[in-house]
Formats: structure tokens, sequence, C-alpha cells
DNA sequence: CGCGGCGTTGATCTCTGTCAATACTTGTGG
DNA sequence: CCACAAGTATTGACAGAGATCAACGCCGCG
């Protein structure tokens, strides 16, 4: 692990609000794990017995169905943790996570993790902030599959992209539509229309190239009740 | 709180796993809240500085978008525990809530709990257990309103109300059925409708009172990919 | 060059939301 | 005790969103 990735490790909630020995007893002398695309972590069901930490690339946390059927449920990025809590629901996970794109992790060890948590009640306080990190994006995201169109989360979902409120942004597609599809809760094909709604309202596409005129467009859209008739 | 309230203290995930005393500081001497039907506990963006435990009635949480549309996250009922992980987060309740029957609530001081927290690593863990219980239930729900059919969800509600896998129930509607269909994802016309498609299923319906023939029927229409084509 | 994966586009169908009319339930006041 | 009003649930007709099925274009790769 060099400088820059210890710069991410500071930078998540979890394990940049703790003191730096704590976090340094953490993941400190753990190597740096490199997955290839495809690759399974973990499956739901399984012995959760650690946590991950993004340090590069794209991990996806779905839920199968019996009939095969999966719901994405979360993709994460550098910068962010996963599945801290599950170590503490009877020791399994809920979900099953693989990895989108080739991809650095660190994993940290949950024995570990709940014997740093008995010495440390601080650290208690940082996975639980990090907890409530997870249910607050969990909340949002069945706010919008209940309260918004599919182009509307598409929209929002540029915009979280885009990481500003106003003004123009050109922003790269992270991983293939039809996992960005599954996690908007809608079909490829839907996306793709759902890409052709947002072309009158300033949003072009170009391959992985997507480039917004006025993102603030895009927010008075997501936010607005109605399906943007009057945009063109 | 009298000798059954405590009984139902102590059956949370959270405050059943902490030793006697724990339990005790945290709630012992506080007294019962009583709230009637309509009564706003919190609303989303407010100061979280408590958490509830449930003793009776039924709490709804949800969110409001900026138009004043709302979607139910979560319905939460005797035995239960709810908005614990919220006081974490910046400190700002992510939802509202409001009483939608007549309930008896425990409002559990926030900060008393982080003193505990720091002083009991055990009641640390568990309310890292109960953080994990609520993500997990949110990720279930995502994974029902993505790939579940209306009637689908609707049975697969009504079997979680009859606890149990098999055989024959009958179970009461618990609060109104707008608030379920909210619950659900759906309308309340659209609950009328999926109510009628599970008649051939075994379900039949007289005001609050559901009667179900057999559980494993609903059980396998929710697991099947199919939409019921062939039940009756 | 041909193949396979991915994305787009088109035609059609199904489900759910919307709007409106109609019971049913409950509470109120004459 | 009954008439009436208000809130709640059901039913019907209709429209729209998104799913499905199928065809095609694009691009990277052997």
């Amino acid at each position: 692990m060099d400088p820059s990735d210890w710069r991410i490790v500071r930078s998540t909630p979890l394990l940049g609000a703790v003191s730096q020995e704590i976090a340094q007893s953490l993941v400190g002398n753990q190597p740096v794990s490199v997955y290839r695309k495809g690759e399974t972590l973990f499956r739901q069901g399984e012995a959760a017995d650690a946590f991950f930490v993004v340090l590069g690339g794209w991990i996806k946390l779905y839920r199968v169905t019996p009939d095969g059927n999966e719901a994405v449920v979360g993709v994460y990025r550098r910068g962010e943790t996963f599945a801290e809590a599950a170590m503490f629901l009877g020791g399994r996970y809920p979900v099953s996570a693989e990895v989108v794109t080739d991809s650095r992790l660190l994993r940290v060890d949950g024995r570990v993790l709940r014997r740093r948590i008995m010495e440390q009640p601080e650290l208690a306080l940082s996975m639980l902030a990090s907890a409530s990190y997870h249910l607050k994006a969990l909340v949002e995201q069945i706010e919008h599959i209940k309260l918004l169109s599919a182009p509307q989360r598409l929209a929002d979902f540029l915009v979280r992209l885009a990481s500003a409120r106003e003004g123009g942004a050109t922003i790269e597609m992270p991983y293939e539509k039809a996992l960005i599809a599954n996690r908007l809760g809608m079909k490829p094909e839907s996306l793709s229309r759902a890409l052709a709604k947002l072309r009158p309202l300033g949003v072009s596409v170009d391959r992985e190239q997507v480039s917004i005129v006025d993102v603030a467009v895009l927010v008075q859209f997501v936010e607005s009740g109605d399906r943007g008739e009057e945009g063109f």
C-alpha cells in the first residue's frame, strides 16, 4: 500500500474518523488485493469474515432470487467501504459481491475488527456512522425507485457522477450499461430510451462519454414532479 | 413501564443482547410515551437526538420529495426499534416518522446512548447488529420492488404477517390499505387488484380479515418467476 | 474477415397509474 | 333513529411507462 492508497483509506467515512493508530492497526500491514473483472468476492449466505475498502475499480453488491434473477443494490468505487455491517448480523453476508472492473481492494479481517471495537469504542462510533451512511443510501434508493420515472433516475445518476449542481460537465460511464440499468431498476433497453429522453435537456452521448450542457437543468428535471413534457 | 413492557424491550435485537444493567440504564427509568394516530415523531432533516422502542402500535418511516409525494421505507411494530443509527450520521434523521395507529413508545436519549457506548463496547456490537438488521431489511425491500410484481409483493407481505411457511392462516390487516400499498410500492387501487389476483391462490378477504388456505401456495407464487397463470 | 458481445431501435404487450364513479363505514347532528 | 357527510375501499375505463421480443449496427478481437 503506497501513500496515495493510504490517503484513500483515510478519506473513507469509516477509517478516516478514527485515530491514526487504529486505522493503522486495522489495515496497515494488509497487502493490497488485485481482482479481475468478473471475480466473486463473496456470495449471499456465506460467513461474513471480512469487509472491504475500494482503492480502485468498481464492485457491485446484488441479490439473487430463487429463479436466478438479480437485483443490484449498490455499486461501490474508490474511497468507499462495503460489507462492514454484515459481520454483525449472524455473521452472514445478506448480498453477493462481484468485481465489475479490474480492481484494487483492501480486505479487513472481521476478527481483528471485533477485537479492536471491544478495545476502542470510538471505532464503534465510526462503524455506526458508516452503517448510517449505507442506510441513508438505501433509503434514498427506495425513494427513487418508488417515486421517480426511469429518465429521472438516470438524470439523478448523472448528476451524482458529475458531482456538481450546475454548469456544464463531461463524464464517463463508469461501467457497463447493463449494470447501470440494473442499479437504476430498469432494463438496458429502457436505459437507452431514457438517455434519448434526456437529449432535449442538454445531454449528449458519444460512446462512454456523456456531455451535459447544464447540470442544473437535470437537477430541476429530477426535482419537478412532472415528466419533462416542456423541455424541447 | 410494567413487566410485560420490559419483556418486549428485552426481545429487541438491540436491547436483548446486552446485559441487564446496560439495558436498565438506557431505558429503565424512561416513562412510556403514548401517541395518537397521526402524530409526527420527527421530520427528515431534524437533529437526531433519540431513538425509539415500539411497545405497541405501528409507526411508519417515510421520505417526502420536494413536490410533496411520500415513499414509505419502513413500518415498525411491537418489539422493534427504529432510528438507532440516525444519530451517528451528522446527527440528522434521514426520514420522517409518523404514528399510524395509537401507540406506546419508549424514547431513548441519544446522548446517554453515546456515553454508554464509549463505556460498554458490547453495547456497540449490539448497535451494529441492529443497524445490520435494518440494512438487510432495506436491501430485501429493494430486491422486492425491482424483481417482483405487485401481487407477488403482496403475497410476500401476507406470508410475513402469517409468520408461517405452510398451512392455513387467518390474519388481520394491521393498518390502512393505503399505507400497505405505499409500503409495497404501489397505489391503493393496485393493492385491491393484487388482492383479487391472489383469490385463485386461496386468499379471501372480509373487511380486515384475510384468510389463506395454504401459505405454502403463496410462498411458491412469490418464488416462482412466473405470474401465476396456473393457480386455479 | 468473421464472430461475439454490447448497445440501440422498433413493434407490441402487459402492468400499473390515473381518473372517475360507486359502495361501504363511521361519526355527527337533527 | 335516521339522514347525511367524510373518509376509505372497490371497480371500471383508459393511458402511459416500461418490459419483452426481435432485428440491426457497432466495435474489438482472434
